[in-house]
DNA sequence: ATCATAAATCAAACCGGTTTGATTGTCAAA
DNA sequence: TTTGACAATCAAACCGGTTTGATTTATGAT
């Protein structure tokens, strides 16, 4: 079973090699009637190029690397959302997907990809504010995208949440609900970018509509939001609402809550961020701020594709999430404990 | 920026491009002083072999490929963990990890990639009893892993669930707490390797166990447990416990029975396959057969890599699951609706 | 001392493309 | 008629490795 080869190609339509790259190319003009013979050559033989040696010759090789730090632990469906959008989404576009799921600080990984040129360009995920892949990326000149934001962000290209958008749907929600005093389990991680956008949304958000914000720090668990909600509700029992970065921290919030005998979303409502369709139990369908995920990750990928084609791009988009009401917010109610 | 090249280290150590490779591959043998001096240019000039030549010149890529079918509707965090624990797995081994997206049926996305030659090995998921890809891949001499089985698995290497060993367990724990009604929820698509033989795991189980036994079809969605469940309890009421392939159909059934009066695990047991850690909410702490993916992931991984390496490897793998008892298993009752 | 064998190394070919420089042929402008 | 300019094509060099065949030198057996 041997390889077709432009040279095969070339033999049969009898021309030369270059001949045959330049009409697939286009770089040289090829007369109408050889480009025929040369396709047709091709169709009977079954020709495809070896992207790999059109990686060497200096050319794509039509692979795109997806660096995303997974800590195996606590994957939720959101990652695996943006992965398998992702994925997809390459794919169909006739890439290669490659993940690098090496941490954010490991950079000598990431260069060693890079420079080694196995894939065209990258799209980074968990982006930190200072972000070291950024600027190794910058000078190797090697394409990307980033699915978040730096602190300064000239000259990238990104997709992000549009956070502000997202704490004011969330903050005009509750607040027409009456909720006075509103609380935000936030990801205890300072490095990360949305961490802190998200944080300042909610305060200018909170500014805004008037309410008494509070802010509550932990990790993304289950345990840990568990453990934000007890101290929230032995320190601020005049708190009615809580939004949450993610849904696992939501449950164990919720799962304190209940236990203490606060009702949701009786006495208490919450909201968290996620995306449309995770599967939750169905006792309490959590009322969610969809951030899009698969929205994001083909906006990324096309981005990053049509840079690799060359096309000066718009580059800086952000994707306005939606609220997604269920059974997890309600009017607010004095609270008697 | 420019790249070193096996050249340079060639030229700094006064030897030639062949023999730095020899020392390299040690295919060849090669003094020690040459060899220490080529260590050292080496380690002076920073040199990493560009794994794309390599792999054009019939080497190595040190690239393996992931072929996952995903729809993006259902994926629970079982597949998650399976994709990541594969990638963090070879990204340690030094290796890129490619994920393939393509449904299991378009052999020729597949073709391509096996025929270009941007891999050395690939790992199958969603394993068919009579897999197209399969064949492929053996025709085409590339090494290969199948998590899963097919129906004949002569010279193939797999690592899968011993599911005799996970219906055992769970059918020993059901009779123990005096189930002599159970039903399992299994998901319909007869092409995939597992669903067979958890059925017949399940028939045989419940023959040796002495209970009787009951299949309903259903599909992967909260929406087709909450149908299959609807059905079962319909037409038969005497059935106390259930096993679901699928914790998304479990929660769908546990909806179904609680929203119809029958107590979790007070009028029914549940139990779901799994995994140890996955995000649920904390009112019903399901009873799961931990299939161990990180394990399956880990030794697949292992296994291909060691292929790569030419070391003959006992190859086919049943990884033995452990059932996780939490709080949707109970003491059956007499049921009285 | 002799001859086969193995060690150590180099030069050249090769993998399958792309890119560049040179060559020939056409056609319009001078 | 001469002269560019451009279209169309080919041959050769190159990308950065691996592999093979040949050559030289050292080793060991007879």
């Amino acid at each position: 079973m041997k390889r077709v080869t432009i040279a095969d190609v070339a033999a049969q339509a009898g021309v030369s090699k270059s001949t045959v790259s330049h009409a697939l190319s286009g770089k040289r003009p090829i007369s109408i009637a050889t480009r025929e013979r040369i396709q047709h050559a091709i169709d009977s033989l079954g020709y495809s190029p070896n992207p790999v040696a059109q990686r060497l010759a200096g050319g794509r090789s039509k692979t795109i690397g997806y660096v995303f730090p997974l800590y195996t632990n606590h994957i939720a469906g959101l990652e695996m959302k943006f992965i398998a959008s992702t994925a997809n989404e390459i794919n169909q576009a006739d890439y290669a997907f490659m993940l690098l799921t090496h941490p954010a600080d490991d950079v000598d990984s990431l260069h060693q990809f890079a420079v080694r040129g196995l894939v065209d360009g990258f799209i980074l995920m968990q982006i930190r504010l200072d972000d070291p892949r950024v600027d190794l990326l910058q000078q190797a000149g090697i394409p990307f995208v980033l699915v978040g934001r730096c602190a300064d962000n000239r000259d990238l290209s990104y997709v992000d949440v549009n956070l502000v958008s997202a704490m004011d749907q969330c903050l005009d929600h509750l607040s027409d609900l009456g909720h006075q005093h509103i609380a935000y389990l936030h990801q205890d991680a300072p490095e990360l970018g949305f961490t802190q956008r998200a944080q300042q949304a909610f305060f200018e958000g909170c500014e805004q509509h008037g309410v008494d914000p509070l802010v509550y720090p932990c990790r993304l668990s289950f345990d840990s939001g568990a453990a934000a909600m007890a101290t929230l509700l032995e320190q601020h029992p005049e708190v009615t609402a809580v939004i949450t970065w993610n849904n696992t921290v939501a449950w164990g919030a919720i799962d304190v809550a209940e236990t203490r005998g606060v009702h949701i979303p009786g006495d208490l409502s919450i909201i968290s961020f996620g995306h449309s369709n995770f599967t939750y139990p169905a006792r309490l369908p959590l009322s969610v701020v969809d951030i899009h995920p698969e929205e994001m990750a083909a906006q990324a990928a096309q981005l990053l594709l049509q840079k690799l084609d060359g096309e000066p791009v718009e580059s800086q988009r952000l994707i306005k999430p939606t609220l997604i009401l269920r059974q997890s917010t309600a009017v607010s109610a004095v609270k008697s404990r």
